[in-house]
DNA sequence: TCTGAAATGGAATGTCTGCCTCATTTTTTA
DNA sequence: TAAAAAATGAGGCAGACATTCCATTTCAGA
């Protein structure tokens, strides 16, 4: 192997292309092949890509050499390592994009930094969610006369998205901001008979918690979205999800709080049109 | 094998950490490795496995067998079809949670959805974004004395995160919303010397689109985020950006979204910093 | 402490691997 | 068209592979 050898999955496709009209027929085939199915390549041995690349073996490992491999493992070698690296650990992309932004490489690198940031909690609620808290939570709304959304500062934006889509979806709701200044008056209208989603992270807004203490107090079954069972929110929660926000520059991403807020919202919508066939079928 | 042996990941890893405590000392040993090194396990060979977690080979296949596999080689499988599939085109996972909810297979369905779309879109704008519009898209911003965003209904939730972002870093904003009717005196406010950021996508609500127009005759720069060139918001904008956001349900993530506008809002944030500094120093 | 069972280590085994070689076919060049 | 060069196919080989087997150690219960 010279010093030419393409390292990264992206220089070698490039440097297929680039060559592809001046390969011989046969190699050329696996070269097409390569670039459609590039997980075959990173899995297989070398007789069933062969196969199913329609060429001989052989074939195969002088595609390798054209390319300045000293063979197929060494190219399959390129293969495994985009999928290691795709699949490499957000959290250590996040800390190098963190590093890199922090050495002022451009606000490319803080743009990366925040979708890497929202990837990582994705990643994370996906694998933390308790089912069973879904359905419990879900059952609870999908009761209520009136679902009360109560968020404030950070989990606003998250509240403002539940108010729109349960809107959408016309599902009676009320969006307890702290704007108006009437949110006493608006949480005293709410009943045993109606359910609240509550959104609050740490530090955690003074005004949310007052509300959701006085709310669960008027026996108001409360959903809390918040970030561990140290929360203040938890105690009055009925049913609570921790969600874990990575965060990039200060700011804390929003996607996996979103992710669940709308699995919520459209699930209470879905449950309530399948509970109204049951009762009128 | 049997019919219980786990096919999946997700399920091999529950029941590993389920039976964690019963496994013998060397077998727990390779568990732990397992789920820490899983990429490991997918490219290694049993031998180089069994070196790198202080094992015999013949335990990794023992481990294997005890979770009810034929050998190595099955489980192995596994830990390759999770790199398969995660690295598989989000918009396939997509198709199939969006067939699995519409069959009607659960709440847990309907959010594997949405953390796909969120997902989806933020590797979709993580390829797509332009990285020169970014930089004059910040220049823009961070000239501006005031900052107006401007956004409705399922844009909203984004604006209003932009301003609370934009608040902590103590920047100068205007969140101009519909509620208190006001937004026409708001709009009139604004002078050359000021920016907007217009968040739009179809179908555009017509009180965005005229504002954006009023407010760009007023000889003010705006820099709008939609979803095509034909926006209407295109044609009002000193510089636009195009986000496609995967949908689920009937809902549009938010993810890439709000990942361009927190990093629109922090790279202004670090641009005034090197600026008065400069001017200072 | 003794005894049987379970767990472990390590070498033996037969299969399958990648790669080389050489005969044959195809393409290029003169 | 003939000769040379390149490309291809297919069989064979050495080595690496997963797996099995058996001797030894560790553990549990009486």
């Amino acid at each position: 192997m010279d010093e030419r050898v393409p390292r990264d999955f992206e220089t070698l496709r490039a440097t297929i292309l680039d060559r592809r009209e001046t390969l011989p027929k046969r190699i050329a085939q696996i070269a097409a092949y390569a670039l459609d199915n590039p997980d075959d390549i990173a899995f297989g041995t070398a007789a069933s890509i062969a196969a199913s690349a329609g060429v001989q073996p052989s074939t195969l490992i002088r595609f390798a050499q054209q390319l300045g491999f000293d063979g197929f493992t060494s190219l399959q070698q390129v293969f495994r390592e985009r999928l290691r690296e795709r699949n490499s650990s957000y959290d250590e992309r996040l800390q190098a994009l963190r590093a890199k932004a922090d050495a002022g490489a451009g606000h490319r690198a803080i743009f990366d930094g925040f979708v890497a940031a929202a990837s990582t909690s994705l990643n994370d609620i996906s694998r933390t969610l308790d089912e069973a808290h879904l359905e419990d939570a879900i059952s609870l709304l999908a009761k209520a006369e009136t679902i009360y959304v109560l968020a404030k500062r950070r989990s606003y934006p998250v509240a403002s998205y539940i108010a729109y889509a349960l809107g959408k979806l016309k599902i009676r709701n009320q969006l307890i901001e702290s704007a108006a200044g009437l949110n006493a008056e608006m949480v005293a209208f709410a009943t045993p008979a109606d359910a609240v989603i509550a959104i609050s992270f740490s530090p955690y807004a003074p005004a949310t918690i007052e509300e959701a203490r006085t709310i669960s107090e008027q026996g108001v079954p409360i959903v809390a979205i918040t970030d561990s069972s140290f929360s203040p929110l938890a105690q009055f929660a009925s049913v609570w999800f921790e969600v874990a926000e990575a965060d990039f520059a200060g700011f804390r991403s929003l996607s996996a709080t979103m992710a669940l807020a709308m699995a919520l919202t459209v699930g209470v919508g879905e449950k309530r049109r399948s509970t109204s066939r049951k009762r009128k079928g």
